[in-house]
DNA sequence: CTAGACGCCGGCTACTGTCC
DNA sequence: GGACAGTAGCCGGCGTCTAG
């Protein structure tokens, strides 16, 4: 059954009724007939729950012409603890506004006005919470400086019981001096428990276990056979998978497939940040990270540089030997930590490079015997040949004009 | 000093979705 | 259909803070 025509002949939903009720505030009844008649009902528009009048009418109605207006919408989901931000994390800043000019009001009484944070249904049905059961953590009540604050230190609480998915949104007035500045109300967003939040969204190290990443759960199958083979931190799966990946698919079983260990591995590494290191045989240099990901290789005495994906087939396999080796040999080769300040700062030749190695930043790489146990692969495609998905969402690419890298050799 | 409130951390369970 | 991970919701342990 069509519900429109239904209520178009038969009782009329709620909802419907409102928004004829908000198209009749906004277009039909004159600002002045709705003054008129709040003035004859004995109404003080100040008592009013300004935020069920359509905003628009706020704004007609205030003889001050002035609004409170947050700098930017919440972007939920908001996690209880984290304060209030916009999905890419700036601050939530509140500002006065003249609406004739949409300026910031920066000066007279109200550029410093007393202002109460408050949480509102998504409907705008009531407000959540008196003083005492408020769902905000920190001070609710700030002070317009120049007509802005920052209401950033504002969170949900996070208590040991947690709190139900909800929608929800944010509304600020002003408490001192009362003169009828429109409410700030946000849209509504998503107020979520901490404990929900995915893991896909918590930071990650090197050294936490490895059950933190994607698609390995705590004392899980993976786990377990992951423990059994002494996987047991981020960075060893990581240089398993760089090293072996074929070794490491078949310790994890049939359950786990490429693209799963992949979109993990990928995850891992947008959360990581990866050191760099180089390693000379002879003419050809390979830089790598701490978990064996190879970069890119360099020719010394050419100077040529070629990113992993510029890379034949057997020259990729061969700078992967190189890796294994520089992994394997652990501190006793030339590894050389790329991260510091020098290479950034101009160096661009083969001083660079002795100067590193003579002034200590020799560095072992991380040696956890994964390559110890590596099949001998050398002129055979090394196991992540085929994850340019995994390059590709690199950071730092390795690239021939990036200083950084080029400053090598 | 102590009891209670509060917040953080993490475990457990049920349900759901995905993959083989 | 079975195996597995992810998600949501609930709960307990423990540390810290604060009022009495």
């Amino acid at each position: 059954m069509d519900l429109g025509e239904h209520s178009a002949n038969n009782s009329v939903p709620v909802s419907s009724s409102c928004r004829k009720l908000r198209k009749f505030f906004n277009a039909v009844l004159p600002i002045v007939r709705l003054q008129k008649l709040m003035k004859r009902l004995c109404v003080d528009p100040a008592a009013v729950e300004i935020s069920t009048i359509p905003r628009k009418l706020q704004e007609k109605l205030n003889p001050e012409n002035l609004k409170l207006q947050f700098s930017n919408n919440v972007r939920g989901p908001i996690y209880t603890g984290l304060p209030i931000g916009d999905q890419e994390g700036n601050p939530l800043d509140l500002h006065l506004i003249d609406c004739s000019s949409q300026n910031i009001m920066n000066c007279g009484a109200e550029a410093s006005a007393k202002v109460e944070i408050l949480v509102l249904e998504k409907d705008f049905t009531r407000y959540i919470g008196g003083e005492k059961s408020s769902l905000i953590r920190g001070n609710p009540q700030v002070s317009l400086k120049n007509g802005s604050v920052s209401v950033s230190h504002i969170s949900f609480k996070h208590t040991r019981n947690s709190l139900k998915k909800r929608e929800l949104r944010l509304c600020a007035r002003v408490v001192y001096p009362i003169n009828g500045i429109v409410e700030a109300v946000t849209k509504p967003f998503f107020v979520k428990d901490r404990r929900s939040m995915g893991k896909s969204l918590k930071p990650l190290i090197l050294d936490d276990q490895v059950w933190k990443l994607q698609t390995i759960r705590k004392d899980g199958p993976f786990h377990n056979r992951l423990m059994n083979e002494n996987i047991e931190t981020v960075q060893d799966f990581l240089t398993h998978y760089f090293l072996n990946r074929e070794n490491l698919l078949r310790i994890l079983g049939r359950h786990m497939n490429v693209k799963k260990l992949d979109a993990a591995v990928n995850q891992a590494k947008s959360k990581l940040e990866l050191k760099r290191y180089v390693y000379r045989q002879e003419n050809l240099r390979v830089v790598f990270t701490d978990v064996g990901e190879l970069i890119g290789v360099q020719f010394c005495k050419e100077g040529h540089s070629f990113s992993f994906q510029q890379l034949v087939q057997e020259l990729k396999a061969f700078a992967m030997e190189m890796v294994k080796i520089a992994f394997q040999n652990g501190s006793q080769n030339f590894k050389v930590l790329l991260d510091d300040d020098s290479f950034y700062n101009g160096f661009t030749s083969e001083e660079a490079y002795n100067y590193v190695i003579d002034t200590q930043q020799r560095q072992p790489v991380p040696n956890n015997n994964v390559a110890n146990y590596m099949p001998n692969t050398s002129l055979t495609v090394n196991n992540y040949d085929n994850i340019s998905q995994i390059n590709g969402a690199l950071p730092h690419q390795f690239h021939p004009d990036d200083n950084d890298i080029v400053s090598i050799g």
